[in-house]
DNA sequence: TTGAAATAGCACTAAATTGGTGCGAAATAC
DNA sequence: GTATTTCGCACCAATTTAGTGCTATTTCAA
């Protein structure tokens, strides 16, 4: 239905919170606390992003998680990116040019049009900084299509 | 995993051959014989969009579908919306500006920043016609965000 | 050295969503 | 009257997602 994920949300959520504290490592289960959000899973959450490389780890007892980069150069994309997959909108684009096993595929009327507005999605959320989450200048979203167009995938 | 459903892939198609039909009604039957999707779920998909006024029907042996407006005036944010909803990213926000039953909300960091990115998202869709669907125009859906506001929901 | 606290890995269950079908009724043309 | 069509609603199956269990490994600190 076109939503995000719970994941993908609690993992925005966490990197927002970890923003706030800086570059020290925060734990799972500190920022579990934060938020009515079941800490195991944030757990697993932050597993991935951490296997994603968009946050570093550490273990043991003063352990945590710290973004790995600074939240300028860490964008919802990425983040939509590593927890859930990037947007494809139709199973046919896997927005890494590969095959699809879509029937309709060979007689498809849609599926350019439609690529065309995953990139617009794909775009607007690359183009969304974790700065710009947690800090919300209401022009810094608003830029039109054509700037800063980043290195994105696809 | 952000993807529209198949529900709205197949009356995507559906339109789209109507268009192709002119003015003419169209049977689920001939439509699903045109492309390798099971006819049934196409009926039933096409039963939602005339239960939403997107298309009119008649019904008899020379019954069928017929877009109740022009290519034009229907856009891809039209179909989404009477097939899956209209999209919501993150299940507080109801694109109506309803309640939601989310437990973080009060707390919640990024609520405002990922409306933002809906309302982009929706405002792609809505600029997209079903015209702009048959006859691939490449800048035809590049028009600046600005242009073209129609009676966008919410 | 011992133990508490933390991440890592992976499997697993339960809920929700989606894909797809069954079946009978009502309309319409011939 | 019969064939063809839409209509309405319920239903099951497959997929995806939410959330949990459990154990191992790392690290700090007492
Ligand atoms: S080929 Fe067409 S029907 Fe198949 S997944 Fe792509 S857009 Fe959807
Ligand atoms: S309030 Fe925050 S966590 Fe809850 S649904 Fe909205 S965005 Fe997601």
């Amino acid at each position: 239905m076109l939503q995000l994920t719970k994941r993908t949300e609690y993992g925005l959520i966490a990197l927002v919170h970890m923003v706030d504290q800086g570059g020290e490592y925060t734990s799972a289960r500190e920022i579990a606390e934060s938020y009515p959000i079941p800490k195991r899973l944030l757990a697993e959450v932050l597993k991935d992003l951490a296997r994603s490389g968009l946050v570093n780890s550490l273990r043991g007892s003063t352990g945590g998680y710290a973004l790995a980069r600074p939240p300028e150069q860490i964008t919802v994309g990425d983040i939509v990116s590593a927890l859930e997959g990037a947007p494809t909108l139709a199973s046919c684009d896997t927005a890494d040019g590969n095959a699809s096993d879509c029937e309709v595929e060979p007689v498809c009327p849609i599926r350019s049009p439609l690529q065309r507005i995953r990139k617009g999605i794909w775009l607007q959320m690359q183009r969304t900084s974790l700065r710009a989450l947690v800090t919300p200048s209401p022009q810094a979203a608003d830029l039109p299509l054509t700037a800063r167009n980043g290195p994105a995938a696809s």
